[in-house]
DNA sequence: TAACATTTTTACCGATTGGTCAAATATTCA
DNA sequence: TGAATATTTGACCAATCGGTAAAAATGTTA
């Protein structure tokens, strides 16, 4: 929750914030957080953020003026957090050390943040009517600024020539999987709600794959 | 539509059914896959349903009792031909052959019917509640299965050491993620929405990938 | 065509939805 | 302290939610 505080947002954009604010505004975006992530934009209620708040609605929209507030604001917060594994990846290092790097940073936030990744699958999915202009922006640039420097890696015969705009989408989907579809996965490997030793796997099987095929000696 | 008619579904388990009443659940169903796959169950309602389905709410709960009843049809009907492509892979083909058709089955899927991966995806991280037995049972006897067969290639040094249903978690996770987020790859690739010419370049991108570091000659 | 079964509609129900309002209560600070 | 401010609450609202009952309309078949 400590993460999710003191942010600008809220009714009140610019002035100073109170503790109690900037308290309450956390505990209601972690609340946000877990229901919208469950339940998707539409599915979730102000009734449930509340109650999962431990609340009032009526003080819930004290702080923020709608549902759809409180989305928007969970969701701009959240994306820094995100993207900052994509944001590490530098052309000077290695692509071994930088892919490899990269994918594991991306299976620890799927083990350790999986609400968040819920959340932005859920967003996507419904065709990200609250984020589109970001997706259309501030992702494509980032996107395409790091495909530029696993080009740079190709041209430079360090990797096999692809398209380096599917690398990321390809890193993006197995490491997300594990956190989305977490249900199915156990259920496929018949293991316990609080096992995480799957991620050990997954971390060697998905290194052996990218690097393996990618990279070349 | 045509593939969601004729299923034993609606009130009545066994019995004959009407011309009106396959055509009318077939409605039903393909209206209610375009909601389900947008807003989840909790946030699909039977209003939007019925407008869909161009029928009456009344009408509409004529043929199934509740909305969890068309969920759970819905949702049984199609995952047989959601796990068909997997399905197909036979031990006695190339593992180049077999995998690769499994990739390009899968794409094609994500291409052609995206909301039924969207369904499933929705379904799944709500945990399942709808298909957690299925899930427990059919997909994980089926994953362990095919598995199984591909544990038998590498067995017979065709294919690296490696955890089997990592590799088919990984296989689901790149292909339907260019049907679940389909908005945000767009965004990336700058491509309008009826474009599917990355859906190509996905194939090539996701076999080189798979079996030229997984296939050993 | 008449009797019967199926389908559709109209009118409605209680519960829940997102959200408002004014009054009551805490908190801050001169 | 006390006045100003910030917070919380309970009562409430219109709209929508999933679902029901019964009558009206349509289709089927002897």
């Amino acid at each position: 929750m400590r993460d999710l505080a003191g942010q600008q947002t809220g009714k009140v954009a610019s002035k100073q914030k109170t503790r109690i604010q900037i308290s309450n505004e956390a505990k209601i975006l972690d609340a946000a957080l877990e229901v919208f992530s469950q339940d998707g934009f539409r599915g979730a209620t102000l009734d449930r953020i509340a109650i999962q708040a431990d609340m009032s609605k009526p003080n819930l929209l004290y702080y923020f003026s709608s549902k759809e507030e409180i989305h928007i604001a969970l969701l701009r917060i959240l994306l820094d957090v995100w993207l900052a594994p994509l944001r590490e990846l530098r052309a000077e290092g290695d692509p071994r050390h930088e892919l490899g790097g990269y994918i594991r940073r991306k299976l620890e936030m799927s083990r350790d943040l999986p609400r968040e990744s819920r959340l932005f699958a859920n967003e996507v999915m419904r065709g990200a009517q609250h984020i589109a202009p970001l997706l259309k922006e501030d992702l494509a640039d980032l996107v395409g600024a790091k495909a530029a420097i696993i080009q740079g890696w190709i041209d430079a015969g360090k990797i096999a020539p692809c398209d380096p705009r599917h690398v990321i989408f390809a890193i993006w989907a197995t490491t997300q999987h594990y956190a989305d579809f977490d249900v199915q996965i156990r259920s496929v490997l018949h293991q316990k709600d609080d096992d995480q030793s799957h991620f050990l796997d997954a971390e060697k099987f998905l290194t052996t794959l990218f690097l393996g095929q990618l990279i070349r000696n």
